[in-house]
DNA sequence: ACTTAAATAGGACAATTGTCCTATTTTTCT
DNA sequence: AGAAAAATAGGACAATTGTCCTATTTAAGT
C-alpha cells in the first residue's frame, strides 16, 4: 500500500510548489513540511532535487497528455475541442491570476537558470503544439496547421502573462472571446 | 566623478544578472564579480537586495520611457511607430532566445515570489499598454484602442516566450509578418 | 594643509541550502 | 515467527546566502 505512495505525495506536492513558487524558489524543506516526513527521508526517493523536478516534469507530461485525449473525447467536432483548449484560460483563472501559466512560466525559469530538465520541460508545450496541429488540420488547414497551432499556443501564452500581471479577468474574457471568433472564421473560410 | 559612479556600475550589472539569471538566483557575489568591488561595499550604496531591484526596476522605466520617445521622434506615422514596438521582437532576438522577455520573465518571477516590488515590475507593461493605447487612438481607433493595445502587448509576449522555449526564429519572424498584416488591415478600414 | 565625509575592503554573523550518512522502525515475503 | 528489504528519522556536512559591523583608504570642501 505504501509501495510508492510517499514518493507519489513528494510528486505532488513538488509539482505544486514548483508552480506556485518556483522550482528554485522552493526548498527540501518546504516539500517537506507539506508531505510531513523529515528532510532525511527524500533521499530514499530522490538523490537530487533534479530528479524530483525530472518527476515532477513527468507528471505534467502524462496529465496534460490524459488531458488532451480527454478533450477529444468530450468534443463532437476539432473546433469544439480547440474550444476546450481556448477554455483554461477562464477554468484555470484563480491559478493563472496568481502564478501564470504553468508550463510557459517554468520553461521561462530552467532556460534562465540554464538548466538540464529545460529541454524536457519544453516537451509540455510541444504536446500542445501537435495536438493542436492535428484539429487544425482536421478543419482541413493542412498546409499552415503548425503555423496556426504555434499562433494560437503564443496567443494565449501572452494572454495567461498579461492577465497575471495585471490582475484583469475582464481582459482575458474579451480575449478569450476573441479567440473564439477567429476559430470560427477559420473553419468558415474551408468547411 | 566617482559621484554616484559605482552605484551607476552595480544598477548596471544588476540589471543584466537579473535578466540572464532571474532575480533570486543572482547573488550579492555575482554583482560583486562583475562590478569587481568587495561585497561588504554593497551596503554603502545598498542596504538590501531589494533596493538594488527597485532601482533596477526605476531605470527599466526609465529606459523604456526614453525608447517609447525615441520612437515617436524617428516615426512619421503611428503605424510606423506601432512596427517599431514588433520590430523590437527581432532586434533583441539572440537576447529573446536565450532568456525570454525581461519585462515579462520579471513580473512571472516577482509573482511567484510574492514580491513587494511586483506592482513596480508591471509598470513597465503599463507604460506599453499607454503607450500602444496612444498609437491606436492616433488611427482612429478611439473606442477599442486599449483592447488593441492589450491584444498587441500579450500576442508579442506569447511569441517571446514560446520563441524562447523552441529557439525558432522562423516562427517569430512569421509572427511578426502576421503583425503587421494584422495592422494593415487595421488602419486601412478606418483610414 | 586640514577637517569632514564618502567610498571601499575584509570579514563576522546566523540562517538556509542541497547533499549525504547512519541508525531505527516498519513492512513484506517466506 | 523470522529474515530481508523498504521506509523513515535525525542529524552532520560544507557551501552559500543576505545582512551588517568596523577599520582603512580616498576624495571633497574649506
Amino acid at each position: 500500500m505504501t509501495q510508492g505512495h510517499t514518493r507519489q505525495l513528494i510528486i505532488e506536492a513538488a509539482d505544486d510548489l514548483f508552480y506556485r513558487q518556483g522550482f528554485e524558489h522552493t526548498s527540501f524543506a518546504d516539500i517537506a513540511e507539506v508531505v510531513k516526513i523529515s528532510r532525511g527521508n527524500f533521499y530514499h526517493h530522490f538523490k537530487t532535487k533534479d530528479e524530483i523536478l525530472d518527476a515532477v516534469i513527468k507528471t505534467r507530461i502524462n496529465r496534460t497528455e490524459q488531458m488532451l485525449v480527454k478533450w477529444e473525447d468530450e468534443s463532437a467536432t476539432p473546433e469544439a475541442c480547440l474550444k476546450s483548449y481556448i477554455r483554461i484560460l477562464l477554468t484555470n483563472w484563480t491559478m493563472i491570476k496568481e502564478y501564470g501559466c504553468p508550463v510557459g512560466t517554468l520553461c521561462s525559469e530552467l532556460a534562465k537558470l540554464n538548466h538540464s530538465s529545460k529541454k524536457e520541460a519544453n516537451k509540455v508545450f510541444t504536446l500542445f503544439r501537435i495536438w493542436l496541429r492535428n484539429q487544425f488540420k482536421q478543419l482541413s488547414h493542412t498546409e499552415d496547421a503548425d503555423m496556426l497551432a504555434m499562433h494560437l499556443l503564443s496567443w494565449s501564452q501572452g494572454v495567461a502573462t498579461l492577465g497575471n500581471a495585471f490582475d484583469d479577468l475582464q481582459y482575458v474574457k474579451q480575449e478569450v472571446d476573441r479567440m473564439c471568433d477567429w476559430l470560427d472564421r477559420l473553419s468558415k473560410k474551408t468547411t
